[in-house]
This record gives C-alpha cells, structure tokens and sequence, in this order.
DNA sequence: TTTACATATAATTATATTATAATATGATGC
DNA sequence: GCATCATATTATAATATAATTATATGTAAA
C-alpha cells in the first residue's frame, strides 16, 4: 500500500469531513434508522431550517445521503451501506454502552 | 435512538474531524500496516516536519494514535483498532479495487 | 390567484484549520 | 561541553467552514 492514490485520499478525506460535523453527524445518526424529512430533522435536532438544509445538501451533494420527495416533503435517507457502517463503528467507538 | 448523548456526538465529531484531513488520513492508511517513525512518514506522504509533527501530535492527543520512543526516533501506530476498522470501511467505499 | 407551507439558496460575518517558517527540545556521538 | 540528528512547539498569515439572516422556489389548498 505504499503508493495509495490521491485522488482516493482526497475523495475520502472529502466525505470523512462531510460527516466530521456535530450536525452532521447528529442526522446520520438518526438517519441509520430510515427516512427523515427536514421537518422532523429540524425537530429532533434541533436545528434551524436553513442551516439544516445547506448540511443536508452538502452530503447530497458527496453521495452520502439521497433525497426523494413526497408530497411537499423531502426525505432524506443514507444511500450507500458503507456509511452506514462507518457510521455504526463510531457508535462502538464512543458508545460503548450501544447507544441503544 | 431518539436521543443520542449530546456529548458523544461531540467526541465522535471530534474524532472523525481528525481524520477527515488529506495527509492525516495518508498518514493512518499508512499505518494500517504498522509503526512508522516520522521520518519514515515525512518520505511517503512527502510532508514537512513540522506539519506532519503537528497532525501527528492531534491524533495522539485525541486517541487514535499512540507513540513509542525508540532511540532517538518517534513511533507512531494505531492505538485503537475499532479506528482500523473505520478507515478499512472508507477504503471498501473509496477503493472498489480493494488498494492492495 | 392568493395564501400558506416546506424546503432551498445567497450573502455576510464570525470562527476554525491549515501550511509555513522559525525556534526549541532532547538524545547521541565526539 | 559542542555539534548533530530526530522530533516538537510556537507564531502567523492564508484559507476554509459555520451559523445567521434574508430571500427565493415550488406546491398545494382555499
């Protein structure tokens, strides 16, 4: 592995920092149970419109979540299982006790 | 999962922002294979001293990384292999091709 | 067709991170 | 002690990222 591609790097390195965000991660943590739209985001977050939705759209934007609408709602869910995991073994890294 | 502890958010987001860095993260898939001295790591990621020393030092200030002084050389490796395994997931998401 | 609702975008300001350069520490050999 | 090597620390200037506010879009109901 002495020659790791760094375009792969930086790709990674570019979605690592996509999650490496309080907020960020708050809604991928929720998320890891389904679909959410922003409505119900902003409410168990506790975040506002705004600043909610440009996060939202920025892990869009890398392919982390996908968004589909319904009705005048947008749900977002996690798109690739791979996050999932990632997400999953944070949870064991700083939730010992399983986060439920 | 309704209420994920605030302050392990907090600590996950902390740990993950240490790792979303493109040299940072050159630097752990380096050492997925084992210790490595800074001047080793100076001549793969082809960083300088000083910034190289400094993200070392945060990722062993936050837990990912541990140091063993060995003469008059600097080891670093990773301490915590849960951490493995989160940067083995992101290369199965960024590497298809497996990266070696 | 207006109103209200759900979400998105833009602009701004505040804050955090980064790389570089310069300097310091601390161990080893002479 | 003095010079050298390996690494760490500090200061700083450049850049990136965040939250807020204000405004815009699109859609459904009245």
């Amino acid at each position: 592995m002495d020659a790791i591609p760094q375009d792969k790097i930086q790709s990674a390195a570019q979605g690592l920092r996509a999650v490496a965000h309080e907020l960020r991660l708050n809604i991928l943590c929720h998320l890891l149970k389904g679909p959410m739209c922003v409505g119900e985001l902003m409410e168990v977050t506790g975040a506002g419109q705004s600043n909610l939705s440009q996060h939202l759209s920025k892990m869009r934007l890398i392919g982390i979540l996908a968004s589909e609408k319904r009705g005048q709602q947008v749900f977002y869910y996690i798109d690739n299982p791979r996050w999932k995991q990632v997400i999953e073994a944070l949870q064991l890294i700083y939730c010992p006790e399983q986060c439920r």
